[in-house]
DNA sequence: TATTGTTATACTCTATAACTATA
DNA sequence: TATAGTTATAGAGTATAACAATA
């Protein structure tokens, strides 16, 4: 949420980005996305979204889980249940913390993954309507936001 | 979803701005702005989109919300008897065909919707990486975009 | 005492099936 | 016969509260 532009001319160009990113990515393909992706894996909506905060490496305590999600931990305990039963994660013990419980994907969990994500990644067909040098400049500006998004945390 | 783009260096140029543009919309910011708008409102989350798909101008046949959402009609149902029920909306019949009702908004409601549009329009801090000049390039790609998906349609 | 995760429970979101009214 | 909307119902999705184990 920005507090750092006024009405200005250049707020107003924020803004106008703004929008029009998200119109481009919420308003219609966001959706068509996690429905092709369930469709593919017959996964539902929620597990789906598990999967995606999981990376392949990295074991995650399951409160990290609910902070990333900004849900309740009991929450947690039923979307795990829903990926373990999927065989796609498993729950293990973290090492130093008995109370803590790790989750991990498996080795299908990792390809199920992959398979959403290459789903989700597909550029719409809308994104021929630039050139190669357009697409340049859009992917300089792109990760300049990104690189200022991941400041902020 | 694309099938215009092979492995070719285009292709992946396209993929890399979709993801960017994905990331930075989907991955934390939309969520956050919906939460804020029901915050503010006291919506939920369910009638909130509702909301977003009205227009203060045009009644809507509830069938057309039904097509936009990719939902059941019933559900529909229910979404207008929350916009009701908030004093946001109202039915109203078609004046043609008397099977159809279209959903109208209230003055309340052309309120709420100003109000909700204020918070998910509001550019996100990192916004402010980019300088004018690079804001009015990132704005006219986006709207060479914006026009192809909607002659997509 | 504070924290992690689970269980039991209940509330919200969304779809299916059966129905009514109109075309 | 086909289409728009509703009702009743059931199934996901998600939170709250009480609890067990560990720190």
């Amino acid at each position: 949420m920005s507090s750092e532009f006024g009405e200005d001319s250049q707020g107003e160009a924020a803004e106008a980005g703004w929008r029009a990113m998200y119109h481009l990515v919420a308003e219609r393909e966001g959706q068509r996305r996690i429905f092709a992706a369930g469709e593919a894996t017959g996964l539902t909506p929620a597990v789906l979204k598990a999967l995606l905060h999981l990376t392949p490496e990295g074991p995650c305590p399951m409160r990290d889980l609910a902070d990333r999600f900004r849900c309740d931990p009991s929450y947690v305990t039923s979307l795990v249940d829903g990926l373990e039963e999927a065989g796609l994660a498993e729950r293990r013990p973290h090492p130093s913390d008995r109370r803590v419980k790790v989750v991990v994907l498996t080795d299908r969990g990792v390809e199920a993954l992959a398979q959403v994500r290459k789903i989700i990644d597909q550029p719409p067909d809308w994104f021929g309507a630039l050139s190669a040098k357009e697409l340049a400049q859009l992917q300089g500006l792109l990760a300049k936001l990104q690189a200022a998004q991941a400041e902020e945390a």
